[in-house]
DNA sequence: ATAGGGTTAG
């Protein structure tokens, strides 16, 4: 705590290279005239149409302005309507795009192989990257050949997809068959794809060895590496490979410091953060909002609230507003430290500061109702939500679900379960994880197993923690036998048991008096690469304390002293009573000496 | 003189 306030100080303490003031657009008003949507420049040598996009505001704008385009004549050129459908794809309407796209096709508007990437990237956009691969023989039809950025695109198609093996194959292919020279774009599309799907490290090999060839990673390259191994928690060789790419005359930016930076603090390292500010400052890279909110939301994860309002501070007297994410940042922050009254007067800042709160503002402060036994205003919250008109999404149900559940509102919660599916929102492995754990807290273990076929049946595969919640409802419910049973069918279900699993499960045999069969399993799991925690520890010895099993409650205390954890508040105090039970006025001083 | 690219929050 004391490094983060000194910490703060020096950044506020420190003068941050004066930013560059933002500019504000002005609003062109949109005339709908559509004589004014064209400019007809009458140039000697370029007798088609030019077309001026900058009236287009949406997708209506935009499909207008196609219908006017087709009735030209002379028909506007090719690149005209590539502008047009890029404009299109910038509003995310990757399904409107193809279906101009289609119109274009039928009245025999120009197009070439830039329009049909455009094509490839909206199906890749809409996870098909199957119909993405069919307009390769468009390309082939109308006498293109793909070319880099084709191959590009599709490579990003198939890590949208999940279909990493095929991505990588398809790289390879391009590298073998010489499809394409891949560039800096493809070699980047590679990297992030692998960094997205979980392998940092392949991606970090990958990238080592374009090092040595002609194909050189740029620094978004490195960029995208360096930050999934700082999520990784591997932030020393995330500071090594920055040492590299400065080796190779690469310079860092940014992006590059923002990743290094959130992650030094989120593991603690405030001195080597304050460092690289340092460094930054000098190195004339002034910090943008992004740097600023990973500050803010350091600070919020500690519980430091006062900290992140000096940054919100400081960043405005560099000129840099605190966007939507900052405002939902602290708003988590003030939740975490229970301050869930000044979380919502922030809340409801927002739209005079011209912020438009979003369902993640929302969820946020639902969150923190909830977190803080308000699930009332939790609710009203929520039912605000839907007046404002904004859509929920998943997480707002999952949130709500739980702070129902926790306050045992059992019925409540599966009827707000049944409405996710109404929304036409897919409830998610979370969804379903609360779900289950609220019927098996509260005691309907049967209802809980009804929805695991449920979620199986909706492809939603259960997980290690969906069983250990189901596992622990069983114990509680004293049913330990068909829970044991459960526990050992895990394997064939390709799943490997926790630490929390084999403690729970344990736990449960010391307190139903089966302590040859929790040693067996204690053996076990330390057999199967899972060591046992303190807290394995001290379930296992509340349960024997709870049978009365004094003796082996004792054996258990010595081995967990073994293996140098302590055993807790709870453990102690029903040593003590039991012993003083039983008359052994001097058994306490002995039972120290044993820890 | 039109296509494919990366950093923050739940």
């Amino acid at each position: 705590m004391k490094k983060m306030r000194v910490f703060a100080m020096a950044v506020i303490r420190r003068g941050f290279a004066a930013n560059k003031s933002y500019t504000v657009t002005s609003p062109l008003s949109f005339l709908s005239s559509s004589f004014h949507n064209l400019t007809h420049k009458n140039m000697p040598f370029s007798p088609n149409p030019r077309i001026d996009f900058s009236y287009i505001h949406d997708v209506d704008d935009a499909v207008f302005l196609f219908r006017q385009m087709l009735r030209m004549r002379p028909q506007p050129c090719v690149v005209e309507f590539n502008k047009l459908l890029t404009s299109i794809v910038k509003m995310k309407k990757y399904s409107v795009t193809l279906n101009v796209f289609d119109e274009m096709r039928q009245s025999g508007a120009p197009v070439n192989e830039y329009t049909l990437n455009i094509v490839v990237n909206c199906h890749c956009l809409l996870n098909r990257v199957d119909f993405g691969f069919a307009v390769l023989g468009s390309f082939f039809k109308c006498g293109y050949k793909p070319d880099v950025t084709t191959f590009t695109t599709l490579i990003k198609g198939l890590f949208l997809g999940d279909k990493v093996v095929e991505a990588e194959k398809l790289f390879k292919k391009l590298l073998t068959l010489k499809l394409c020279e891949p560039d800096e774009v493809t070699i980047l599309t590679v990297i992030n794809g692998l960094c997205k799907a979980g392998h940092t490290l392949t991606a970090y090999d990958l990238l080592r060895l374009f090092e040595k060839t002609s194909f050189k990673p740029d620094v978004s390259s490195y960029n995208s590496v360096i930050d999934s191994l700082c999520k990784d928690r591997m932030v020393d060789d995330a500071l090594q490979l920055l040492a590299k790419m400065i080796d190779k005359g690469i310079s860092p930016d940014i992006v590059t410091y923002s990743s290094i930076l959130r992650g030094l603090c989120n593991f603690g390292r405030w001195k080597e953060a304050k460092d690289l500010i340092t460094k930054m400052v000098d190195h004339k890279i002034s910090l943008n909002v992004i740097t600023f909110n990973i500050l803010v939301d350091a600070f919020c994860k500690e519980g430091l609230v006062k900290e992140a309002e000096d940054v919100v501070e400081i960043m405005m007297q560099r000129n840099i507003l605190p966007d939507v994410v900052t405002y939902n940042t602290l708003v988590d922050g003030y939740s975490l430290v229970g301050q869930t009254d000044k979380a919502r007067k922030l809340l409801d800042s927002m739209p005079g500061k011209g912020l438009k709160p979003s369902i993640i503002s929302y969820n946020s402060l639902i969150n923190g109702y909830c977190k803080n036994g308000k699930v009332e205003e939790a609710w009203g919250l929520f039912l605000e939500v839907r007046r404002k008109g904004l859509e929920y999404d998943v997480v707002t149900y999952n949130t709500m679900l739980q702070g129902l559940f926790c306050a045992g509102r059992c019925a409540d919660g599966l009827k707000l379960f049944k409405d996710v599916q109404y929304q036409q929102l897919i409830p998610n492995l979370l969804t379903y994880n609360i779900l289950l754990n609220g019927l098996c807290m509260n005691k309907h273990i049967d209802e809980a197993f009804s929805f695991l076929h449920i979620m199986e049946e909706q492809g939603v595969n259960p997980d290690i923690t969906t069983y250990g919640i189901l596992i622990h409802g069983l114990c509680k419910d004293e049913k330990v036998e068909i829970a044991r049973n459960l526990f050992n069918s895990l394997p064939c279900k390709g799943l490997r048991p926790n630490v929390q699993l084999y403690t729970i499960i344990i736990g449960s045999l010391c307190q139903e008096g089966q302590v040859e069969e929790a040693k067996c399993l204690l053996v076990e799991m330390e057999k199967s690469g899972c060591a046992p925690n303190s807290v394995t520890y001290n379930v296992c010895i509340q349960g024997l304390l709870k049978r009365k099993l004094l003796s082996e409650a004792k054996a258990f205390l010595d081995e967990m002293c073994r293996q140098g954890f302590s055993p807790d508040a709870t453990v102690v105090s029903m040593l003590l009573d039991q012993l003083q039970d039983k008359g052994w006025r001097y058994c306490s001083s002995e039972s120290t000496d044993n820890c």
